[in-house]
Formats: C-alpha cells, sequence, structure tokens
DNA sequence: TGTCATCCTGAAAGCGTTTTCACGGGCCTT
DNA sequence: AAGGCCCGTGAAAACGCTTTCAGGATGACA
C-alpha cells in the first residue's frame, strides 16, 4: 500500500492545511480547531502515514528508547528469569510509548562500545541488571543518563534500584523453618560477592536471632548458585553437623543439589530434615517434591524498572524500591 | 566530560576541515589524505565525539535497528531459552553494528501497534518467534521489511525461517531407544498445532518404520508441553499399553511428569521403561536421575537469525535454515 | 467605535548528518 | 607544452519533523 514513504508535508497537502498544524495534530496540540483535526486525521488514515521518528528525534532530542543492559555474565544464574524480567519491562515500556533496547554485554570490564551506545542521544534512559562492578553504569549516571539498576549495587553506590526482599525473603523462609519446629537449622549461601548472596545469609541470621537462636558459623556452607555447588555444600553441612533437621538453601537450583544429597544419605524429606529454597524456579514438580520456596516478583522487578526510569526521564527522583517475596509452602517444608 | 553535546561541525572546526571531510573519515571514505584523517580522528578522541544516530538515519534512511519481536503468549514454552536465544541475537546484531529492539506483544490478534512499531523506516529488520498465526509477519513481508522467523512457519508460507531440527532430533531420540533394545516404544507428543509438535512425531515414526516396526497409533498420547500433560498422556499410555519398555517425550519438561508417573509405577528407568526427552532444558540434575535427551543449539538459532535478517537487508535472499540437533545419553535411556 | 487581548494559523528556521556537485591542482598522456 | 583526468576537498542541499515567531481575525471591554 504505501510503497512510496510519505511523509508530514504530504498529509499537509491533501488536508490543505500547514505542515505545522499536522505536527500540531499529531502531538494533540488543543488549539487547533476541530474541523481541520478531523481533515488532517482523515488525511492520515487514508494515506496510512505514520511519523518518522528519525525525524521526530532530531528535533526533540528525544529518542524514545530505553536501553535493558545485561551482564553476559550472569547468564547461568538470571536464565530462567529473562523471559519474565524482559517481559515487564517490554510491557511497560510499552504503554508510555518508549522502546526497548536490548544490550547483552560483558559489563565487568569498562567496555567503550556500551558507553558509546548509551551516550547522551542514544537513548533516553537505561536499566542495567545486576553487575559485579559498578563503574560502567556510575560513568554513565555521571554522564546525565536517566538509569535503575535490577538488582542492589554497592551499599555506597547512590545509584537508583529495585530489589526483591532478598533479606525479607530469607527471613521468611527460615522463619517457616523455625515454626515448623526444626532445631537445629543450617544454611546453603550464596556467593557473597553479590549483594542477594549477602543479605539472604542476613536474612537467615536474623530469623534465628529473632527466636533466641544462636548462630552457628559450622552451620553455613557456601555454594555458588549451581546445583552441584547446592551438592556440595550439603555434603559438607551433614558432615559437620549430622544432627540439622532443617536447612535454607539460598536459591532453588542449589536446593536440587542438597536434596539430592540428603536423600542420598537416606534423609527423609521434610520429615528428617526440612528444606527450603529461594526463587520458586521450578513452578512445577521437582522430583517427586515440590518445593517448598520463597517466590519473588520477576515480573514486577522488570515493570518497576521500567516505570521507574521513565519518571527519571520525566525530571523526578524516585526513591529505590524494594519488592516484597512471598512463600510457598509445598512438599518439602 | 561532553556536557554539552558536540556535533560533527565541533569536530570539523577543531581539526580544521570541512564537515564533509569529517563525515567521510566518519564512514571510512577512502579518498581522505592520510594527514587529514589523522587530524579529524584526534579531534574525535579528543572531544569525546560520537555521532547522532537520529541525524544519520534520517538522512541514510537506515536505523541501524531489527526488531526482536516476541509472542508474548508462548511465555511458557521457551522460557528457558530466552536467555539463550536472546544473547545469541544481540551478540551476532552487535557485531554487525546493529541494535536489538525488543517486542514483547501478543501476536495472535492483528495488531496494529506492532505494524506501526516495525512499518518502513521504524526498523531495518525483524526477527520474528515461533506463532500460531502468520497473518501479522505476511503484512509486513508484502510491506518489504526484511524478516525472518524462528521456528517453523506453515508449510505453506513464503517465509524464511531458522528452526531446530525437530523432525530429525526426534528420528536420533527414537533410533537411540531402537538401538538399546526396546521393542515397545511409545511417545508422548507435543501440541499437533505446532509445527514442532508434528515434526517430532513425525521423526518417531520414521524412526519405527525405518526398522520395521509398525506404527500403533494406541502407542501415541498428546500432551501440552507441560510437567502435568506429560503426566496424564503417561497415564493413558500405561494404561493402555502395559508392555512398553520405551518412551520419546516430546519435550523435556512432560519427561519430567511422565518419569514420575512411571515411577509411581514401580517401574524403574531406564530398566523397565527408558526414556528420552528432547531440548536438554534440564542441564544439571533433575531428581535422582539425569534425563537423556535432545540438545538444541538455542543460542546458534538466535545468531543464525539475526546473521540471516542482516544478509536480508543487504539485499540477499538467503535460505531457510535448520540447524542440527544432538544426542545427550545420560541415565534415563 | 476604538483598543487590546485571544485564538488559530502558516512561514521559516533549525536539528546533525550524508551526499551530490563543482572546483582547483597535479599528473599523465600525446 | 597543452589538453584531459583523476583526486582530494568544501559548499550546499536534503532528510522529515517540531517549534518559534509573527500576523490576521475575532471577540471583549471600555
Amino acid at each position: 500500500m504505501n510503497r512510496a514513504k510519505i511523509t508530514l508535508a504530504d498529509i499537509a497537502e491533501t488536508a490543505g492545511v500547514s505542515p505545522a498544524t499536522v505536527s500540531r495534530v499529531l502531538n494533540g496540540d488543543p488549539r487547533v480547531s476541530p474541523e481541520r483535526v478531523t481533515r488532517v486525521n482523515e488525511a492520515i488514515s487514508e494515506l496510512g502515514y505514520s511519523p518518522n521518528r528519525a525525524a521526530r528525534t532530531l528535533v526533540t532530542g528525544k529518542t524514545g528508547l530505553i536501553a535493558a543492559v545485561i551482564d553476559s555474565n550472569l547468564n547461568v544464574f538470571s536464565d530462567p528469569f529473562w523471559g519474565q524480567i524482559t517481559t515487564g519491562i517490554s510491557q511497560a515500556l510499552q504503554e508510555a510509548n518508549f522502546q526497548a533496547l536490548l544490550m547483552v554485554r560483558p559489563l565487568d570490564v569498562e567496555d567503550p562500545s556500551v558507553v558509546a551506545s548509551l551516550a547522551p542521544g542514544q537513548v533516553d534512559g537505561a536499566i542495567f541488571f545486576q553487575l559485579h562492578n559498578d563503574d560502567t553504569v556510575n560513568l554513565l549516571q555521571d554522564m546525565g543518563l536517566p538509569l535503575v539498576v535490577v538488582g542492589r549495587p554497592e551499599e555506597s553506590s547512590k545509584l537508583t534500584y529495585v530489589d526483591s526482599d532478598n533479606f525479607g525473603g530469607a527471613h521468611q523462609a527460615t522463619k517457616h523453618l523455625i515454626d515448623r519446629g526444626c532445631k537445629a537449622i543450617a544454611t546453603v549461601a550464596g556467593d557473597q560477592q553479590l549483594s542477594s548472596g549477602r543479605l539472604r545469609l542476613d536474612g537467615y541470621r536474623k530469623a534465628l536471632a529473632e527466636s533466641g537462636i544462636g548462630f552457628d558459623e559450622s552451620r553455613v556452607a557456601y555454594g555458588d548458585w549451581t546445583d552441584v555447588g547446592g551438592e556440595q555444600a550439603m555434603r559438607t553441612l551433614i558432615e559437620s553437623n549430622p544432627s540439622i533437621d532443617g536447612v535454607f538453601v539460598a536459591n532453588d537450583l542449589m536446593a536440587l543439589g542438597a536434596m539430592s544429597v540428603l536423600e542420598e544419605q537416606g534423609r527423609n524429606i521434610p520429615e528428617d530434615v526440612a528444606v527450603v529454597g529461594f526463587d520458586n524456579m521450578f513452578a512445577g514438580r521437582l522430583g517427586r517434591q515440590q518445593l517448598t520456596t520463597i517466590e519473588q516478583d520477576v515480573q514486577g522487578l522488570g515493570a518497576k524498572a521500567a516505570a521507574m526510569v521513565i519518571r527519571m526521564i520525566d525530571g523526578e527522583r524516585p526513591k529505590s524500591v524494594v519488592l516484597p517475596t512471598r512463600l510457598i509452602v509445598r512438599d518439602t517444608a
């Protein structure tokens, strides 16, 4: 149909008005006579016109683009969540008439190409995913780029972030084990380099402390978020603490490994040892038992981040947000 | 540093050349004297200049953007793959100096906003993910948009696609069961609305036929790709065919359900019944046994699609591609 | 009835690039 | 030694839109 590209000028001509008026109609300027508005709108739908983004960007300085920047190094960890997060982002952005630019890049080294792609004028804002190294992000922020981090940056950082309540979730999980009657509660903690790893361990400690249970360092083992890591950690734990009757595992993948070790050792779950995970990664069945775990609102994380970056573009300074988690009780605790 | 945005004209001035020359240097035009090239390059890095995309787009008509359009209705199915696919796409595009625009939209109804976002001049090309309804895609293709579909469209379609070898993979899987000595081989097939569902069933039939094993309709049960669906299908199967000693399940999630039913019935895997899945969704352990399955090169799918759409933009007409799959033998068969 | 504010409209400038075109100088032909 | 070519360069137009500015018409007010 619209073979040759038609421009605003074409609309102006067929509607018998000036280009300026067409532009005003396009942008909802109220001071155009109703009669002309309809004339213009007719011409638009008749010719099947849609405005040229580049031209608009050139004059307004707004690109309508928001970058979602994902550290390609954290693939393993976030794999199952990408779909949900990106869905959340994409939908929230679309409602505000923004487009999402997807960038998967190594973020641990300072990458000039990333910076160039996000320099002022290239995008209106950016959403970064949890990273080990804040340097690039801080640089960009100093350059005036509105940005939000998903996941928690370093404590001292001035970055705006959205995060799940890792601390609260771990607290809920551990509390659940306590309420269930567990007396000797261990934990398989995650990578302490990551804030999520630290916060989930802190939540565990807090719950113990609240219930007057002393913290015992020997009941903490560290894994690397993988099932194999969970396996190893669980072996360590059960060797040094054969009497444990409950364990909070900092993510579901490690819980998978931990449970296989428990089964192998002949411990019944949850009768002998109760297990709570984190992430709700496996919505359905998992082997014979369904894992009791902490659910994060992953899609909400994306949607919230998008909403916040849009507010920043509008000149506001939104506060960082921590999204609540939810305990899902299933078979293992 | 670069507070006020600096333009090509600024570079021209500090380098003491004309804007035209700067532009030529930027675009690698060979007919600029080496001496000026260095002068310009110095000015560029000194001022920290990067060209304005919008202005460039406006004059060249190329946006440098390729849309990755994902049907929001197929979340469940593709969830764990998104990360890999998008990584593949993003990296391949970046190497060719394109940016990936992410659009998660319902694609089953014809959505004017999708069409508008992809109209000529908005993006240079698009990659669509497997869909139930080709209408929107065909429309866009007719409008001259270079596009590639990931997953296989309807047989009659003229669309260019990239797909995993569903047929070949299913054939491999079934063949493996036969080679293993299984005599009564059933299958849990997927949704026959989807090409992947049909092709995986066809591959199963082909392998049986090749080995002179008759096809028995009662040995086919249909699931909906979910673990629960796999469970139900397996129950049906085992009821009507108690003697089966091998089963090819059309995806890993259903295999999960199927295996739990087998265990529940007291059948040992793989001694009594061998199981092969499809997707290699669970890289690690899965309950007590690791699933023998067919691996697809998901990231390759994304990379290939990106490469193809770029070739189409360059005016070529690449052929559709089917990527090979690989049998991964583990515990269950 | 005269003055002023108000409203709607169009002309034109400008956003930052690329690209065509013309021009001058050097080199290679003859 | 003269003509023609090619090579490197800059001037200027063009891309499609928004927005400022000014002007004409209308209505309100005194």
